[in-house]
DNA sequence: AGCACGCCGACT
DNA sequence: GTCGGCGTGCTC
């Protein structure tokens, strides 16, 4: 009787699926684990269909080493999703497969083991140097794995030369496995909940038909403070009290939102929330994951990888600030969350509910053309109405930078309107946020010899000033160097321009003596209880003013914020990107959304030096539609997203040579391109992008565009198989990349 | 990606 | 003479 054979996907970057004999009694389940022999090492693969014995090879096939789940370790839908992933991004299945196994399940744990001989156990105890290296690395145990001692930075060589140790026959394999009944748990427990608006009423009503129905996906288009996430919270108490065991994903764009969000949803359905996010420690990851694999758990909140969560009955999808653009994975495989949660809601037969104040100009043209329902929410829940808007015109300052020698006293552009209405914020016994571009204490330091910035020697862009223009920090690869150790001959050699939330921080200081300032940035918010501490004690009202990078803009809701500045919108305005306007206005109308959200009305104010740019003025309104329209329009005439699609193939290499190379190639291959080919896409480039040397690789890039997705995959793949061999490039393929930089 | 094989430079 | 650099080829 011959053994069934099996495709197998395996966690390595090799387009294909590979054959094996499935040996065992059990028949193979497709989204299985198991162990399979690969070269000459291990690896954890899935089942990913069974061969027609008409496809059956015949001779010499390995066979699957040993089965890892009992159950699918991957129901139907995420394999249609992998299986859709690795076409549409053009990426090997194993590694989308890889990526969607939480991390260290996707590796057998364990491996060869390393014993201790005869000898080695002596000398360990007679404590001869080598025996004490052997403690050292040993301790008293006889066996480690290989694993570990790589971990231990010990060369392996010397010993098993010397012949102390050996590599033991006997592999231990061990690999996590969710175990546990699928039950639905307690019932359910809810806690207080306040009555919906009239508004708020109609849309959940419409919203909570479609749940029901059970397909499609819904735009719902709330200014902000309109209670998007109580509508959220109605829907997900509809669902489980029609069936407990249904589950509800509610994705969110950053670890900086969770907290709160975590906290209104725990609250609100005690014991039956799970939270994943990229801090978690491996195994607690596991945990929260192993609960919605139970059904201990109905909800899960988390980030883009909570798609491929272990859910048994997934009844609704909501994609929280769905314009969000940290849901757009950006290297490896570069594949968007909120479309992948758009698509496993078919897959599943599930409502998928995109949810923002300021819709992607993607999700907006679907809803506006009847693809996705569309829900306006168009008043504030609590408060009466939206903050306005105000706009300060500012003129270019005449000072083009301070010379690093001279005092050190920081300044910002802060127009006198500014500066009072933090005044009067202050008297009231309110709280400020002040929002910045960039972080650091000044942009750069240009060097007046040379005529040029000083430039990170990895990366070749600007290094920035930190900590009062002492250090220079880059900001891609955290390469620093001290300014001391400049030229102190020539103190006036070095001009620190521009500003950072450093710099803002220490001016208000300067200006407020009395207000508490606090700062968050991505220097700070890194550290995960940094950034928790300050929002709580934002929250507590300890912090009167808090000065930050865009981390800020982010859905935060803080009732005793009623002024919001945002300084300088036009360096994001200007960004040679097709999304700059679009991101612009986002982060005005998100900024204005974190003023007023409590009882007392809320202020914004924006300072500008482009006050008549349609964008700008768009966004003062606060006026979607408007904003909407004009952009459109705009991408409509050239062709881009919504209109069209975009693939950019990346290519980097640390000799200069060899990305030159390609560029050189590339550009002949353009010309000559096939009739379809110069017919159905347009090609830009090949090009320097704007940061052309990055964390010591040259990188060179070309774009495609198309109104279709067909040629577009076939012209990319024809530049892979054309190019895609010379190893001494690394490629990247990023289709619907967010920005052309 | 790993892992092994293979062919050329600076070291005991 | 060998250790070890990383180019290249393969993995059912």
């Amino acid at each position: 009787m011959t053994k069934p054979h099996v495709a197998i996907a395996v966690p390595v970057p090799i387009a294909e699926l590979f054959t094996y004999e499935w040996p065992f009694d059990t028949p193979p389940v497709q989204g299985m684990r198991c162990l399979v022999p690969f070269g000459r090492r291990h690896l954890v693969g899935v089942v990913w269909e069974e061969l027609e014995p008409s496809l059956w090879q015949g001779k010499g096939l390995k066979s699957v080493a040993k089965l890892v789940d009992d159950q699918p370790f991957f129901r139907h839908s995420l394999i249609q999703l992998i299986q859709f992933m690795s076409q549409y991004y053009c990426h090997p299945i194993g590694e989308v497969v890889k990526g969607a196994m939480p991390a260290a399940t996707s590796h057998a744990g364990g491996k060869k083991k390393v014993c201790l001989t005869a000898l080695g156990g002596r000398e360990l105890a007679e404590q001869t140097p080598m025996g004490l290296e052997l403690k050292k690395t040993f301790g008293q145990r006889a066996s480690l794995t290989l694993s570990t001692l790589k971990k231990k930075n010990i060369d392996l060589k010397p010993l098993l030369k010397g012949g102390y140790v050996e590599t033991s026959s006997e592999e231990a394999w061990s690999v996590r496995t969710f175990v546990g009944n699928k039950s639905g748990g307690e019932p359910l427990v809810v806690g207080d909940k306040p009555v919906l608006t009239h508004e708020q009423l109609e849309v959940y009503q419409g919203l909570n038909q479609k749940v029901i129905e059970g397909k499609g996906t819904g735009l719902l288009h709330g200014v902000t403070g309109s209670g998007k996430t109580e509508i959220f919270l109605h829907l997900i108490e509809e669902v489980l009290n029609r069936d407990l065991s249904d589950q509800v994903l509610v994705m969110v764009p950053e670890i900086a939102l969770t907290p709160q969000m975590t906290r209104v949803f725990s609250q609100r359905f005690p014991g039956r929330v799970a939270v994943v996010h990229s801090q978690l420690t491996p195994k607690k990851r596991w945990e929260e994951l192993a609960k919605i694999s139970s059904g201990s758990a109905s909800v899960l909140i988390g980030p883009r990888s909570a798609l491929f969560a272990p859910f048994s009955r997934l009844k609704l999808l909501i994609v929280d600030e769905e314009h969000d653009s940290s849901y757009k994975q950006t290297s490896g495989l570069c594949y968007h969350s909120r479309d992948m949660a758009v698509l496993l809601g078919t897959f599943e037969g599930s409502f998928v509910l995109l949810a923002s104040a300021t819709p992607s100009l993607e999700s907006y043209h679907h809803a506006r053309t009847g693809k996705y329902a569309y829900f306006p929410l168009t008043s504030r829940a609590v408060s009466k109405s939206l903050p306005k808007i105000h706009l300060l015109a500012m003129k270019p300052e005449k000072k083009y930078g301070t010379a690093i020698g001279a005092v050190e006293e920081a300044h910002i552009p802060l127009s006198s309107e500014v500066v009072a209405a933090i005044h009067e914020t202050l008297a009231r016994q309110e709280q400020v946020i002040i929002l910045v571009n960039k972080r650091g204490y000044s942009y750069f330091l240009f060097d007046m010899e040379k005529k040029e910035a000083l430039q990170c020697p990895q990366c070749r862009i600007s290094l920035t000033l930190h900590q009062r223009n002492r250090v220079l920090i880059c900001h891609s690869c955290d390469h620093y160097r001290w300014v001391s150790d400049l030229d102190p001959a020539h103190k006036n050699r070095y001009l620190a321009v521009g500003y950072g939330s450093q710099q803002a921080e220490a001016y208000l200081g300067q200006l407020f003596p009395k207000a508490a300032i606090a700062r968050l940035d991505s220097d700070n918010a890194a550290h995960r209880d940094t950034l928790y501490q300050t929002l709580e004690q934002f929250r507590q009202g300890e912090i009167d003013i808090l000065v930050g990078t865009q981390i800020l803009a982010k859905g935060h809701d803080y009732p005793r914020v009623t002024l919001t500045v945002l300084l300088e919108v036009d360096q994001i305005l200007n960004l040679p990107d097709f999304r700059a306007g679009e991101r612009t206005f986002q982060l005005m109308v998100q900024a204005a959304g974190r003023s007023g959200r409590g009882d007392q009305p809320g202020r914004v104010l924006v300072q500008s030096m482009q006050s008549s740019h349609p964008v700008v003025q768009a966004g003062v309104e606060q006026n979607f539609p408007l904003f909407a329209e004009r952009e459109l329009a705009l991408r409509r005439s050239i062709g881009y997203p919504p209109f069209g699609r975009l693939v950019t193939i990346e290519w980097s290499s640390p000799k200069r040579e060899s990305v030159e190379g390609l560029m050189k190639a590339a550009e002949q291959w353009v010309e000559r391109r096939e009739e379809w080919a110069k017919r159905w896409v347009q090609v830009f480039g090949p090009a320097v992008p704007g940061v052309d040397f990055l964390k010591g690789q040259h990188r060179r890039m070309v774009s495609f565009l198309s109104t279709q997705v067909q040629p577009l995959h076939k012209i990319s793949q024809d530049f892979m198989t054309q190019f895609g061999s010379r190893r001494e490039l690394r490629f990247k393929i990023d289709v619907d990349p967010q920005s052309m930089i």
